[in-house]
DNA sequence: AGGCGTTAACTTTTT
DNA sequence: GTTAACGCCT
């Protein structure tokens, strides 16, 4: 195998990576990387996978370990480096949630956990809801009193501290029995019960006392990329610190403390002066903001120097471009009701004045309670014919944005949308994937080639019969649900993939298809139509600010700007930066008189005042 | 049943 | 900060 020299490595074609963010890329220490919204975090990192792949200094059997904290952000890092580097290297970059970084060493060293605290092989994963609090408090409160008075988020904190490094007899205080009696009870029941936050712990322990685990682990991954590390607490960090502090490796954290909005669930607010304590990291700001106009940066500037006085503006890498009008502006309304109204009905006019704008460009965000929020403003986009998709409305007990991830939905999706002729995407693919996959078919061999070919066919035959000549109205999603599961078994799914291992939450995905459907299909003339709504691509966005960190859009409409959302909270001056910053053109701030009053945003809105922004009564 | 006082939840991710 | 839900009392 051939490197290239590092002075001869050039960014992936169409890629920009120039200056500080060219240091970053080809660093021999470790860094803490302070980059603002839209500074291109995510390439930074692609690139300088590629170039340690391509260049040869993580020659192998050396790895590369890319730790995200979503789901999402994991698989998009991967598939760039997967697009921007050679196949053979780019398989030695592991890109990988924590969580799924921690159940991996344990599941793998299982073996090696001293027999106390060891989980039975088949151990469940439970997340520490309130039922489950109730439960443990239900069990515990007559021999041990104490318990009662606790409420959940003190219950975690306490049985989350750590594993009990004291046996039961030697346990003092209160807490220390809590904590015993939660591990025990946890690790004792059939199958053994575990919280991420107890894998976590089970993880630190295993390289903890297994020394040769922990060396090997630091030989594999010479150098390990850290994204949205302004988000990590105090039980992430630890397990990055045992598994990588004092090694060789080559830590490089990337984040921006101007987004952190997550201190309220426990992130470390000084997580980044830490991690160059702890690791010797040196920090660099990335400079430039590529995604928004100059107004908005300009606006994202004041806002930050405003309120942190150690921040250094960015600087608009689209300087030059042309800024709208109405870039900035603020929107004053009688009442809620007349607010969503008028959302709407701008909404639907500069779809019909700009036929490069799609309903997905614009997005609400509100800070809480968005479902009060759709509730509210969902009549009137309808009346203009507009649809709104809030992602984090439940159906079927789960959210829509978690059950179109669902590998059933995938499946069960792909199956109808070639049932019904609807190929956007790669239905065929999907489909014939799935069915691989659960059927253990090798899709390379003739044999394999033929057999899932034939079960596609067969499926999609029966489910055609369905749908031949009836419209989406006539049509249930238990009827689709039924004819799939006749082809492929629930058996046969919770086998193939671990997660649906327990039928719960397979159950939860085939009744959230069902219902999705049934509520997609109404008032939809045609299968195009409803199929569109279940991928909501006609659709504008609504979502918590929260929710939004990462994403962007054309235009962000901000409702709930007031003290119903906003009580002073430490992180609020965050919480505000990211809604600000989703917008590449247009950030529209909008206001009603019936709402609680701005006392606690009044700061906010002297700045718009200051950098000019208008206030216009609408009705 | 209804009034009163207290408290948890609100904003989230993870196989 | 506001609100829904809960326990306790009459």
């Amino acid at each position: 195998m051939t490197y290239l020299k590092a002075d001869d490595w050039k960014p992936s074609p169409g890629i920009r990576i120039e200056g500080r963010a060219l240091e970053v890329v080809k660093a021999v220490e470790p860094m803490s990387v302070l980059a603002g919204p839209g500074a291109g975090k995510t390439e930074l990192l692609a690139q300088r996978a590629t170039f340690l792949l391509m260049t040869g200094l993580c020659p192998p059997p050396q790895r590369i370990l890319a730790i995200s904290f979503k789901v999402d952000a994991a698989r998009n890092l991967g598939d760039r480096v997967t697009h921007r580097c050679d196949p053979i290297q780019a398989k030695r970059f592991e890109s990988l949630t924590l969580d799924a970084f921690a159940k991996r060493l344990v599941d793998q060293f299982l073996e090696s956990l001293p027999d106390q605290w060891r989980p039975s092989h088949d151990y469940t994963i439970e997340f520490p809801n309130r039922d489950v609090w109730e439960e443990f408090k239900l069990k515990n409160e007559s021999d041990y009193s104490e318990v009662r008075s606790k409420n959940s988020g003190q219950l975690d904190r306490i049985v989350h501290r750590s594993i009990p490094d004291f046996q039961f007899e030697e346990a003092v205080t209160p807490e220390q029995q809590i904590q015993w009696l939660w591990w025990r009870q946890h690790i004792d029941a059939n199958p053994s019960r575990l919280t991420f936050d107890m894998i976590k712990a089970l993880a630190v322990l295993i390289l903890q006392i297994q020394p040769k685990i922990l060396s090997a682990l630091r030989k594999t991954y010479s150098h390990v990329f850290l994204d949205e590390f302004q988000d990590v607490t105090a039980r992430q960090y630890e397990l990055i610190k045992t598994a990588f502090l004092g090694s060789d490796s080559v830590l490089t954290a990337v984040g921006d403390s101007n987004q952190a909005i997550m201190r309220w669930a426990g992130a470390r607010e000084d997580i980044f002066n830490l991690f160059e304590a702890d690791f010797g990291a040196s920090d660099e700001r990335l400079p430039f903001n590529f995604r928004s106009n100059s107004r908005i940066v300009n606006l994202i500037n004041d806002l930050a120097t405003t309120f942190d006085g150690d921040y250094i503006p960015t600087e608009c890498a689209r300087q030059d471009d042309p800024v709208p009008e109405n870039s900035v502006e603020g929107w004053v309304s009688e009442t809620r009701q007349d607010e969503g109204e008028y959302i709407a009905s701008f909404i639907a006019n500069e779809l019909q004045k700009n036929a490069d704008l799609a309903p997905a460009d614009f997005v609400v965000l509100a800070r809480l309670r968005i479902n009060d929020v759709e509730d509210r403003i969902k009549v009137a986009f309808q009346s203009k014919g507009l649809k709104i998709r809030n992602e984090a409305r439940a159906v079927g007990g789960i959210a829509i944005q978690d059950l179109v991830k669902e590998k059933a939905y995938t499946f069960f999706l792909a199956s109808l949308k070639l049932a019904v002729n609807v190929r956007s995407g790669q239905p065929f693919q999907d489909c014939r994937n799935a069915i691989a996959e659960v059927r253990g078919a090798d899709l390379d061999s003739e044999k394999g080639h033929s057999e899932t070919l034939y079960a596609v066919r067969c499926l999609i035959d029966d489910l055609e019969q369905l749908v031949r000549g009836r419209s989406p109205a006539e049509v249930t999603g238990r009827e689709i649900v039924d004819i799939l599961l006749n082809h492929v078994e629930r058996g046969e799914i919770q086998r193939t993939y671990r997660e649906y291992a327990g039928g719960e939450r397979l159950n939860s995905a085939i009744l959230g298809f069902a219902e999705y459907f049934d509520e997609c299909r109404d008032g939809s003339p045609s299968w195009s139509e409803c199929i569109s709504n279940m991928e909501g691509t006609e659709s504008v966005r609504l979502m918590t600010i929260h929710k939004s960190k990462g994403l962007e859009y054309h235009t962000v409409i901000f409702v709930e700007f007031n003290d119903d959302a906003f009580w002073g909270n430490d992180d609020d001056v965050n919480v505000f930066f990211v809604a600000l910053s989703r917008a590449r053109e247009r950030v529209l701030f909008s206001f009603t008189k019936d709402s609680k009053g701005a006392q606690n945003v009044k700061g906010f809105v002297k700045i718009l005042k200051d950098a000019g922004v208008i206030f216009i009564k609408k009705q």
